[in-house]
DNA sequence: AATTCACTCAACCGCTCAGGT
DNA sequence: CACCTGAGCGGTTGAGTGAAT
């Protein structure tokens, strides 16, 4: 097993990167792709850990980062999605096109995190499953005055990334003008009884575009029958909860969409 | 102007997981 | 099934920087 790679080899380069070893890592990527992080660096003449190069390339190099501020979208997307998923960065890095986990992770540490700390009352338990309620200021749902309720809701629901062996296209209603193109998907997990997958896609005029896993958003909570879901179960699903001809699918659906408080 | 403090974020570390043998 | 390896993830650290004193 890898184990501290980088620690353990005296003679390798640490700490901040120079502009000619990114140049080194991002010519070596161009010829030859990612992967093999291991011999990359030999390969490419750096002096770095795989591990390093890898972090380098993926935080920061890559051409897709999409630098600049979060956005206001972007930042309530995040804190709904922490509050579905806890601390799983890469999942909700997943979510957000150019954002990598290392820098959702930041700004939830350094902004989001503090803000929410703040202003919730009840401590939060440490560890990955750390539950959260979030605060009314970025829109999303008022904790319940019920104490029940409140913990109910703050439960973070725990997903695991699983890989879709199929995949179903349907369509779905003619969706809002200005959102094109829609489509929704089913992918089942084949053999007995594993979960069902599905996810929605879109994409808007302005580009945006939003890829969301449903599984765990779907999964019953305590006290509920569990019903393993259908194709017909998430069309009548799709149709109830926002795709209707009057309807503006963007951000804020999704948000909506995103709130457990907000489901049947 | 100098010093201290607070904050940000790139990078590192330790661990787990998945796939191959 | 056990072991090994590479890759990925989340927590933490520390250098750099700007604000406050």
């Amino acid at each position: 097993m890898e184990r501290s790679p980088c620690s353990s080899m005296e003679d390798l380069n640490k700490g901040a990167w120079t502009a000619f070893e990114d140049k080194l890592l991002i010519s070596y990527i161009q010829d030859h792709g990612e992967g093999n992080w291991r011999n990359l660096p030999k390969r490419a003449g750096l002096k770095r850990c795989g591990k390093s190069c890898r972090l380098r390339w993926l935080n920061y190099l890559r051409p897709d980062i999409k630098r600049g501020n979060i956005s206001h979208d972007e930042k309530e997307l995040i804190i709904r999605l922490h509050n579905l998923l806890g601390n799983r960065w890469s999942l909700i890095a997943g979510r957000l096109p150019g954002r990598t986990d290392n820098e959702i992770k930041n700004y939830w540490n350094t902004t989001l995190g503090k803000k929410d700390k703040a202003q919730t009352s009840v401590e939060a338990p440490p560890g990955k499953s750390t539950k959260k309620i979030i605060s009314a200021e970025f829109g999303a749902t008022e904790p319940s005055s019920s104490s029940q309720a409140a913990e109910a809701k703050a439960e973070v629901i725990r997903t695991r990334a699983t890989r879709c062996s199929s995949r179903v296209v349907f369509p779905l209603r003619p969706p809002a003008s200005q959102v094109t193109p829609l489509q929704g998907r089913i992918d089942q997990e084949m053999g007995d009884g594993a979960p069902v997958l599905g996810s929605l896609m879109y994409s808007d005029d302005s580009g945006s575009h939003l890829n969301f896993e449903l599984n765990d958003l779907l999964k019953p909570r305590d006290g509920e029958i569990e019903e393993p879901l259908d194709e017909a179960m998430f069309k009548d699903w799709t149709a109830d909860r926002c795709l209707n001809d009057n309807s503006t699918v963007g951000l804020e659906s999704f948000a909506l969409f995103l709130d457990p408080d907000e489901w049947p």
